[in-house]
Order: C-alpha cells, then sequence, then structure tokens
DNA sequence: ATCTTTTGATATAAAATTAGTATTTGCATA
DNA sequence: TATGCAAATACTAATTTTATATCAAAAGAT
C-alpha cells in the first residue's frame, strides 16, 4: 500500500521508457514481463502519477513520463558517478591532503613530494601553508592539517614523527667577508661576529642546535637579529648586519649577494621530519605517506 | 552478496550520518537497531568502502563517508524536488518555482514577476521565502530554492546572477526634521546624525554601499541602531533615534511619520540582482527568468 | 576493582516484498 | 471469426528485509 520509490524501480522504468515496449523491457532487464508490469504499476501508485500511455498496441510517455525520464537519467548517472568517486576515495587515490611546511622545506622534500604525488595519484587534491614549527603541531593536533614538515624530533603525545631529509648546516656571509672557502677552518674565526638565526619560538630546535655548534667551538653567539623568512636574513647578511648558520639546502633559491660555506665537518645535522597524527583516518594520507618513504 | 544500492540505504546512511549514533538513528527511522547495523553493512559491502568508523564507543564518518553523505543529501533532495515536480505536472500545472527575496525586493519587482507569472503561465505554482542575502544563497547552493532577489554583484561558483533593478538612495528623516526636500544640498549636512541602516551581515554589499555614499561626502557615518527590518527602522526614525539611508522604492509600502529625500545626485545605486544555480534542472525556472527579463 | 549501563554486532526467526509461472484480456488484422 | 501479439492479473515461490533475543566490549559509577 504505502511502499517507497526505490533504485529499482528507476532502472525498470528506465527501460521500458527506452524501449517503449514491456516484453523487451523485460528482457533487457534479465526480469519476467509481468513482474515488470507490476513494479511500473506499483511506481504509479507511489508517485500517484501515471506515467505511461498504454492505448491501441502502443506504449508511450505521458508529459509527466518525460520529465521523469530526463530526471532519472540524471539520477542514476550522478549516483554511477558518485559510486565511482567513493571508491576512489575509500582507497585514497582521490580526496584532499592537508600538508603544512617551514619554509626552509620547500627547497627539496615537499616540492618532490607534489611531484610525485600528481604523477601517482592524479586525484589527489593538496593544500599547502607555510608554518611555523608549533602552529603546526597544533594544526595537526586538532585535525586541520595532515601532515607537517618541521624541523624537531620531540612531538606531543598522539602524533608521529620521522626524518625525512638530513642537511648540514652552511656560514652564511656577506659576498666580500674576508673569510672563503678557502680560508675558512672553523667557526671559532667568527667570534666576534654579529649572528642572525631564525627565531627561537619559530624553530626552537635549530636555535638550540647553532647554539651548540657555537658552544662546540667555546663560545656563544652574539645574536643581533631574528627573523621567521630566510630571505629577511640573506637581504641583512648582504646589508653586512651580520652572519648567519642555516641548514644548506637553502642557498638554492633565493638572488642574494652573499657567499655559503658548507661546514661538513661539524657533527650537527639539520633535520627535516614529517609529523602526522597516529590515528589520522584519512586514506589519501598513507599514499602519501608511502610515496615519500621512497623518496 | 550481489545486492544493489537502494534508496533504503541512503536514508539509513543519512540518518546514522546524522545522528552518529546507532541506537537513535535506528529509534529515528522507526526500525530496530540490528536491522539497521546490517543494512549499514551491507551497504559498505555493496559500495566496497568503509564509511563509518567504530572505535572506542565512538561512530565517525571515514573521509569516504563525508563525501557521500554530502552526495547523498543532495540526491535525496533532488529526489523530494522531483517527486513533487512530477505530482503537478501529472496534474496539469507546470511546476513550481521557489523564490527567495530581500524584504526591499517586495516592493516592485517580486509582485511584478508574480502577477506576470500569474497572467502567462497560470499553472506554474510559486512559493515565496523572505531571507537575508546569505541565506537565499545557502538555499539556492543546496536546491531548496529555485531564484533568489539579492543585492550581492558577487555569487559562489556555479551560480549565476543578473542585476534587475537599479534604485536611487533616500534618506529617511523625521517629519518634522529641520532638512527638507527643499534645503537638502548634500548629505554632509547631516554629519552629527546617528545612522541606522539595514545589518551588515543581513546585506553586507548594502552596508558597504551606504558607507561609501558618506566617504564621497568626507565622512564616517555614527551607526547607531542596526536592523533587517525596513519597518523597524522606520520606527527608530520616527521616534527620532537617527535618520536612515535606504533604497528609494522602500517609501511605498509602509505607514509611517518619515519623509524621504531621494539623492538623485549621489553616483550609487542600489542594485537588486536575481540569482539562480547555473545548473539548476527546474523547466518552470526558465519561463519565470524569461518574464522577468521583459519586464 | 567490580558492577551496571550503554553501544554496536550476530544469529535466527518472522514478515514483507519481489519475481516467476500460468493464464486472461484486449486489440488489430487476415 | 480466428489468429497473433502485447500487457495485465492471479497465484505461488523465492528472496530480502526486519525484528527478537542475545552477546561482547567499553565506559561510568560505586
Amino acid at each position: 500500500m504505502n511502499y517507497q520509490i526505490e533504485l529499482r524501480h528507476f532502472i525498470y522504468f528506465l527501460a521500458v521508457a527506452e524501449e517503449l515496449h514491456y516484453r523487451k523491457a523485460a528482457e533487457k532487464l534479465f526480469i519476467s514481463q509481468p513482474g515488470l508490469s507490476t513494479q511500473i504499476k506499483q511506481m504509479e501508485e507511489i508517485l500517484e502519477t501515471q506515467l505511461f500511455v498504454r492505448d491501441k498496441k502502443k506504449v508511450r510517455l505521458t508529459p509527466a513520463g518525460e520529465f521523469l525520464k530526463k530526471e532519472v537519467e540524471f539520477i542514476l548517472n550522478h549516483l554511477d558517478q558518485t559510486k565511482k568517486q567513493l571508491k576512489l576515495i575509500g582507497q585514497g587515490h582521490m580526496g584532499e591532503v592537508r600538508i603544512g611546511f617551514l619554509g626552509s622545506a620547500m627547497q627539496n622534500v615537499v616540492p618532490d613530494l607534489l611531484v610525485g604525488l600528481k604523477e601517482k595519484y592524479p586525484l589527489v587534491h593538496t593544500t599547502l601553508e607555510e608554518l611555523s614549527n608549533r602552529a603546526q603541531i597544533n594544526a595537526i593536533l586538532s585535525d586541520r592539517l595532515d601532515l607537517g614538515f618541521v624541523r624537531m624530533s620531540r612531538v606531543p603525545k598522539g602524533l608521529e614523527v620521522k626524518p625525512v631529509f638530513e642537511d648540514t648546516f652552511s656560514l652564511v656571509l656577506p659576498q666580500d667577508h674576508p673569510i672563503d672557502v678557502m680560508n675558512f677552518k672553523s667557526i671559532d674565526q667568527l667570534v666576534h661576529e654579529d649572528f642572525i638565526l631564525f627565531a627561537q619560538d619559530y624553530s626552537p630546535e635549530y636555535y638550540d642546535t647553532v647554539l651548540s655548534i657555537c658552544e662546540d667551538s667555546g663560545f656563544v653567539p652574539k645574536v643581533s637579529h631574528k627573523s621567521v623568512h630566510a630571505q629577511t636574513i640573506f637581504k641583512l647578511v648582504e646589508n653586512k648586519l651580520g652572519i648567519a648558520i642555516v641548514p644548506t639546502t637553502l642557498q638554492h633559491g633565493f638572488q642574494m649577494e652573499v657567499k655559503f660555506i658548507e661546514m661538513k665537518q661539524i657533527k650537527q645535522r639539520a633535520v627535516l621530519s614529517m609529523v602526522w597524527k597516529a590515528d589520522n583516518r584519512n586514506p589519501a594520507l598513507k599514499n602519501c605517506m608511502d610515496l615519500l618513504l621512497k623518496l
């Protein structure tokens, strides 16, 4: 009496609307003709609207039937599309990965990841946001970010962390500074220089590491400026307001009148790590991380 | 084993997705909880995609589930609409157009449209709803409205917008205010008055425009009250709590002890636009718009 | 820690619904 | 009038959904 319309009705209806012939439509659907008849009749009762006119050996659509045919085609089409997309999302081949990163990760790791993702999973969307270490951790904890690239080794409970790139440190000096690659021996040649570093609260571990580099040479650096942008730091060095110590890969990607001296001999390394939430359920993230570990 | 998805699955799924609680969802659906469990499980098997995560007493949607929820909402909504229209067509009506409007559109454009529709398409049914700009946009995006009358020029992707009426602005003053049509020169005669405006989030563009009118005369108005009803604004003016600037056509249709001074000389205009979804499938909407463009 | 309550899952039985077979009705036409 | 074809109807069989009873796991209370 009081049934509901189901997708089955639509599929049957569409077959009849296309064939305009019950027996042929039934054959196409691999069901019996009487079964089809009753289903269409039931459908008309549920919708309280006549869909077909059967007179004089001919089956035709009513105006309402014509309208419904167009709608049903649209709905079934849309549904098909949805089912396909749904499966892709479930397998992580489609969807969105929200990535945060430190500016200094933009030189190699992050671009490589993005290129690899685009190639292997062209339907996975990425959003990028440059954030401090702390801001990334907070965003991941509160599910506003799926993956972060940070310079820190200890992270809050519930998060996981894994190093993805290790970099040496380089001295950054003005172009005409007396020290160069040839005569540089040890960092204590620069005891009396002003140092320009990334701000402590932007990347605490970086800051501590640089301090420990100096400490190993027996001095405490005089830090005159701090910034959160590599661009700014290089600009200050260029204008002889001090010297800097930064991860070596930062020497690419900036056009500046400064020289880099890589300090391979010191033991400290600038470690870039990826961080994510242990219980993140985004299937696209898993693929993303698998890819990263192969790079 | 090899079943088909049916609409029933969608309805059940939506209930669980909304409640995130099987028992409550089952109650809402008037079925038993075990029945619901098995149906959802079957659905996940058919779609070969996990839709919910059930861990530690909590039911949550997977990303695929989130996606499906949005799609299902759209599909069921669309279906509902289709069923209604189908019935109207079956009864010899041509369909239904659901119209939203700002209160200030009720003075000319909307009534004209309705009269014209009744005359030319007597079988087209209309429903009317007074809503804010934002509420109209949301309703159109989610297919709860076919056509909106708003005061905004930029709309989200997927919507189309077209100006239908341009109106000058008028000052609204208490009946016994010293300024009148004869001695009014420029709005800066009213620098020291309190202004009563439509609320910013009811119609952001109106608000900005009024501010720009004042700015052109070199002052920032002191806004003492905000309202979403013209009625309220006029009442406040009548009681000398301030003055207002509104689209000129609002002077008709209200019985108030206030006077209007039309400011023809200022360049700003209150533009009323119609908005609709680019891919709206309602056949009656097309007729409706054709008519509008002739008014 | 133990007991109670709450939540979702499973097994099995029952109810409801769909689909099939046999048959009838209606209409055109030879 | 007889024949052929298409759709509808009656009835039965098969399938599928839903409910009852019950369980296991986890959270909360005492």
